[in-house]
DNA sequence: TTGACATATGACAACATGTCATGTAATATC
DNA sequence: GATATTACATGACATGTTGTCATATGTCAA
């Protein structure tokens, strides 16, 4: 977390300090990135950025948790849509998820993020849809499924199937971005991919 | 990939830089890894190393390979163990890698390892079980699974379910680093999630 | 012996990071 | 208004990093 100072900061000091990160973590991956570009465009002093954020990590987080916000809500206004059905949603929140991440202005950060996803990345990338600390959160959209439709004995499982799409939805994210795959192909793997946990790959 | 001037090296001094790359990849994350403490500990020059490696990575992919490939023939035998049972034979294999990586020799490497997990790493550690460049590896796998259990169409499908099944058993495997579960915790989780694709999470 | 090639070496340039003593500005206290 | 206190800004610096390169040494064939 960035410190105090920064967050006391003037607005636009704050933003243009935000932008120099974005750019720099734009241009090369986490580890490659140097502190010496971010200073230099943002037009403070190294001193100041130590002031600021404990660390490279520290201003590359914000920048990331910065842009993962937008999509708080998202989720929970497309489990309204499609009337709580879970992997309707699933695909219509990936579709604009791919499209979030590969437009102009995002792609460069998120290649590089995605590229060299290391947990801490996931981890925040994807908070927004755990359990874990968002109990609260978790809550909201559970209510918002339609519970009927789905195969499970406890509420418990709803977490468990979590645990099966979230990743499965990260790594077709990455996948999307290590091999360029065009948009209706990535969205066309990934429904493949769902239909499996929808329908089972085992026979009854 | 090390360069050929590494390969013409005598065995004991490829092992020895082998052993110490592992040993500073142990101790840091590959990013914080330095090449003066690899250089240091296999006892050669820096001039040397970069006759040996491109840079830093290329060394980290070295050790890596040669730890993954010793379960390059693990999953097959367990194919046939279980007759061809695609899911028994994941929860079987999972148990054994979580030992495996977990193990006293091998802890540290692997927890720096997973917890920075880049799509590169990712793809190595399950390099064997992709279809990618691996088509006739693949076949010999399909060929052990009992197909008559599994609810698909063509053939393609089986690529499909490891599209699955593959980045649902590596997220298990890094949150069980990331968390510090237990052995009997993350097994225990893995089934659940497993049991989700056997019967799919939607009602017929 | 000589020449051609492969390998080894460590000094070095260029650059990075994180710290710190020293400024300066803003705010509170008397 | 004067002074003390706190917050923020600065860039030089110690220390470490990487990748390169001229030079030295070893190897093997002719």
């Amino acid at each position: 977390m960035p410190k105090q100072t920064f967050f006391n900061l003037p607005e636009d000091k704050k933003e243009k300090i935000i932008a120099a990160a974005r750019k720099e973590f734009s241009r090369v991956s986490l580890y490659e990135a140097s502190i010496s570009n971010i200073i230099k465009d943002a037009d403070i002093s190294r001193g100041s950025f130590y002031q600021y954020f404990e660390n490279k990590e520290d201003a590359f987080f914000l920048v990331l948790e910065d842009l993962i916000n937008i999509n708080e809500k998202k989720f929970k206004d497309i489990l309204k849509e499609t009337q709580g059905d879970l992997i309707k949603s699933f695909v219509i929140f990936y579709e604009y998820l791919l499209q979030f991440f590969t437009c102009e202005k995002n792609k460069n950060f998120f290649k590089n993020a995605f590229l060299n996803m290391s947990h801490r990345i996931e981890q925040t990338m994807t908070s927004g849809l755990k359990k874990k600390n968002n109990s609260e959160k978790f809550k909201g959209i559970i209510k918002l499924i339609d519970i009927s439709k789905l195969n499970i004995k406890i509420n418990e499982d709803i977490h468990t199937i979590f645990r099966v799409l979230v990743p499965l939805t990260t790594s077709n994210i990455v996948e999307s971005f290590a091999k360029q795959l065009s948009f209706e192909k990535s969205v066309e793997s990934y429904k493949k991919q769902l239909d499996i946990i929808k329908n089972g790959i085992y026979k009854n």
